[in-house]
DNA sequence: GACGGACACGAACACTGTTCTACAGGCGAT
DNA sequence: ATCGCCTGTAGAACAGTGTTCGTGTCCGTC
């Protein structure tokens, strides 16, 4: 038979929940145009969260964009929770690792984080499920290994390497979700709420003196790109590695 | 007269929104044991939190403990979201900024975050509403203010401080609600679904072949306590900023 | 042809945040 | 003292949420 979705789960964390006997599948209903698949339910999850974030992707919002009611998607799905972390893995699956390279290892790393970020910041918000992920999912596993791996032929220690892959993982989800918030916060039309350069460092400057250094330096506080900052706290992380080697 | 949920917020935030001509303040309504006050929303939302977690935290939750009806809370609190900034807000009050000494200035940045994780996990799950906060948070403007001050005094370049005070404090944010949901986690009894280091080290032994560094150094992935990797991202981060002095 | 199992689905439950409406009571002005 | 206002307190309700129960309906196999 096609897997329970609680077996499904399991395998996706390599648990083996005693022997299912498979079974042969059965074709699809004959009514339905298309039958219901993982696959559909994730894909149409996907496109909720790309056109109106993450908050809007419910249960009841894939449904009717399966054109079918919410308890359908339980025979596919364990939970919300579960359909969460299918989203997290197949955003994880497109991740491309590199071969580590001793020689360019700095830049392949960055290059994992930042593909990380950016598939991220495609579905806003979405890196709020990546933090509930349980770490033991095999295909935020792969994207490990594979940070892992450059780390270790840059020549970082294997403790520090293996510390580092989890704190560069868990800033680059806190990095994403704080910028898909605050784009969120743009978006609603609080007009007077949001927060433009200008606006933040005029405010800034209005700041009672129990905020000396704010006021002396908010061109330095607002400088930069997201992007910049990015790219500072990553270079930050990774150039106090012990053992690293240098490259060209 | 007290000025309106609306008004609090806007003075949170020092934003003047117009005059509002304040008026004596009115007894309150004689039947009532004790009055609803802000400061008792926040007491008893604390409580809520402290005990039970931040998924616990309904504004029906407050009002019954607070033996009211929801609706009671709106003439006092804006929001759930204001609620939930307000108590970033008395959190981050807490923290002890010290005066800023050129020579210890890394025992003091590290101390500072180290306060703010352990009031972020004497809260479970809170850190996920201080993601939300805005930047002009006046309590929270003033540990970032703290931070730049210790960070300046160390003898970091204005740029790269600036850009760290944010990145600490992302980093403290998202380790904090990353322990939080482990901790979750365990508390729930799936059993066979939770995660000691035996069980995790035992499934990384069980790993296919495709996972080579993870499961040669399984043991270094798996060593030390939450608080050791703490120190040790901490330790990266302020190790590699521009300019600073050596302490003794 | 009849059985069984997997799938789809409507209805319902227990929640959530929020708003509308009415109601109480103390203060100021008349 | 009496009137009205205005603030703070609530009850009820609305539109959502995740999830489960029971029923139906079809397929492939016996």
């Amino acid at each position: 038979m096609s897997p329970t979705p609680q077996e499904r789960r399991a395998a996706r964390h390599q648990l083996d929940t005693g022997a299912s006997a498979p079974a042969a599948r059965r074709g699809p209903s004959g009514g339905r145009k298309k039958p219901i698949t993982v696959d559909a339910i994730i894909g149409t999850a996907f496109g909720i969260v790309a056109s109106e974030g993450y908050e809007a992707l419910t249960m009841r919002r894939v449904a009717t964009a399966l054109e079918t009611g919410p308890s359908s998607l339980y025979a596919h799905v364990v939970n919300k929770e579960d359909l969460d972390e299918l989203l997290i893995g197949r955003l994880c699956a497109e991740i491309e690792l590199p071969e580590p390279d001793p020689a360019t290892w700095r830049r392949q790393i960055i290059s994992v984080c930042t593909q990380l970020r950016d598939q991220y910041l495609r579905f806003p918000g979405i890196s709020r499920a990546a933090f509930a992920a349980a770490p033991s999912n095999l295909d935020t596993l792969r994207v490990a290994e594979g940070m892992l791996a450059i780390l270790l032929a840059g020549g970082i220690e294997p403790q520090a390497a293996a510390w580092a892959v989890d704190s560069l993982a868990l800033y680059v989800n806190a990095y994403s979700l704080e910028v898909s918030l605050a784009d969120r916060r743009l978006d609603r039309k609080d007009d007077e709420w949001v927060v433009s350069r200008d606006e933040l460092l005029r405010r800034f400057a209005a700041l009672p003196d129990t905020f000396p250094r704010t006021k002396r330096y908010a061109a330095e506080l607002t400088a930069g790109t997201v992007d910049d900052r990015f790219d500072f706290t990553l270079g930050l992380m990774i150039g106090g590695l012990p053992g690293a080697r240098v490259d060209h």
